[in-house]
RNA sequence: GUGAGAUUAGCUCAGCUGGUUAGAGCACUGGUUUGUGGUGCCGGGGGUCGCGGGUUCGAAUCCCGUAUCUCACCCCA
């Protein structure tokens, strides 16, 4: 037997019923702010990610579906929306027509990490990108949506946010952060060595007690924010306080691709294991100029479709349309034209074969339909069909047309 | 990439310290005094016990390897 590959799921009954309610519904959602459906391909070149997610995170320096295609370029199956999304924006020159572009885009994302719970290696992801606003209006809309579209779907979450700054601040407190770490290098353990090489502001998530107690005194990110960075951040908080939306400050939070700068943020449930994340986003302003756009201030999010479904509930749909059944062979002809005919206006289940009432009820009830409609002998003879209304349990016979 | 647990019917699982034709519930299917579902009763189909080696007279059961799943580290949506 052929099985799916290692971390890759077929999305089947019920669980389908779950991907199209959450994309009817949140795709309804960004289009009340203003967001537009964009499609870019699932293969690119490995440059792109390789810019715009960084060398220096996980995703591109080891989880990427990486290969040379027939004519020797060297692609990737795509790791996250956004790359794509900016290069499309700056390749139709977007950049240079200005003004505001906003776009969603939903499909599979594909990581080559091991599975676990909210984790696989194709994983779809539902994101938005918002172009040409640098305003913290903006972000605060891009928060507010996402915090409407779970609230749709009624999941537990808390929001969490923190601003990475920008290169103004940013750079000069990573080399005190730097020059901190190696004043207590021994005391940390390898895995904080390690990230102080990559991601330096990832130690202070390190679960490990002595390095905990050792970077107690080391410098935090959101004392550093340049003016402009912080005004921006009090800004946004501003809007959230004034909205009511209730979020937690966390300057340990750290996206882990690193085209993001200042405002950060991530929407995780207590639902979900270790995988907690179920939507996260941010700033990118220097993202669309990396790759050679016109400078465009830019800020998007996604969304974890399968680590979402995890928690949404479909409401029950109710019984709809027509099951029809012969309840024997010479009938089975005229149940077909009939059925036919029904189905350019109802939805309609036909059976092929002729089996018993019982079976043909049973059959009926399952498929979810509101009407059970047979013809045997006696109704054949007659030129009428017997159906029986399964919700409210009456039955009547009509005269065939 | 590291660690732990799991893998027996479509699904959820039982199968004691190795011993004759591998079981249950649910699901599916058929029948059940004449053509009545979701809720009775009886029957039926369906399993190379993940795969490959090994130990043994004999392995679902013990040992080794391997694949996959699950969870965690890591990382992130």
């Amino acid at each position: 037997m052929i099985t799916a590959l290692r971390g890759m799921k077929d999305i089947l009954p019920p669980q389908n019923q779950k991907f199209e309610y959450f994309l009817k519904h949140t795709s309804k959602i960004v289009k009340k702010y203003g967001f537009e459906f964009i499609e870019t391909p699932l293969l690119e070149e490995t440059a792109l990610f390789k810019r715009s997610v960084g060398e220096s995170s996980d995703i591109v320096g080891k989880e990427m579906y990486q290969f040379l295609d027939k004519g020797g370029n060297d692609v990737c199956l795509r790791p996250e929306g956004t790359a794509g999304v900016v290069r499309a924006f700056v390749e139709k020159k977007l950049d240079r027509i200005g003004g505001i572009n906003r776009f969603f885009y939903y499909g599979p994302m594909f990581r080559y990490e091991r599975p676990q719970k909210g984790r696989f290696r194709q994983f779809h992801q539902f994101g938005v990108e918002s172009f040409g606003i640098q305003s913290h209006f903006e972000d605060a809309n891009i928060i507010l949506m996402t915090k409407e579209i779970l609230d749709f779907f009624g999941i537990n979450y808390t929001l969490k946010l923190n601003s990475l700054g920008c290169p103004t601040c940013m750079t000069p407190y990573r080399k005190t952060l730097i020059d901190f770490l190696d004043s207590v290098h021994n005391t940390l353990c390898e895995d904080c060595h390690r990230r102080k090489e990559t991601n330096p502001i990832r130690v202070f998530d390190c679960k490990n007690e002595h390095c905990q107690t050792a970077l107690k005194p080391a410098p935090r990110l959101n004392q550093h924010l340049c003016q402009s960075c912080d005004t921006h951040f009090s800004a946004l908080r501003d809007i959230l306080d004034d909205q009511k939306i209730a979020y937690e400050l966390d300057p340990n939070l750290v996206r882990g691709l690193d085209y993001y700068n200042q405002t950060a943020f991530e929407f995780i449930s207590g639902d979900l294991g270790a995988q907690n994340a179920v939507a996260g986003g941010g700033r990118y302003d220097k993202l669309v100029s990396f790759l050679n756009g016109k400078e465009t201030p830019a800020i998007g999010f996604a969304i974890g479709i399968e680590r979402l479904m995890e928690m949404i509930e479909v409401p029950q749909t109710s019984r709809e349309g027509y099951y029809f059944g012969a309840l024997c062979p010479q009938a089975i002809d005229t149940v077909f034209k009939v059925a036919t005919k029904q189905r350019q206006s109802d939805k309609v289940t036909l059976s092929y074969e002729k089996k018993s009432l019982k079976a043909h009820l049973k059959a009926a009830d399952r498929s979810n339909a509101r009407y059970c409609a047979v013809i045997g002998e006696d109704e054949l003879a007659n030129q009428t069909i017997w159906i029986k209304d399964l919700e409210e349990k009456t039955e009547y016979t009509a005269p065939l047309d």
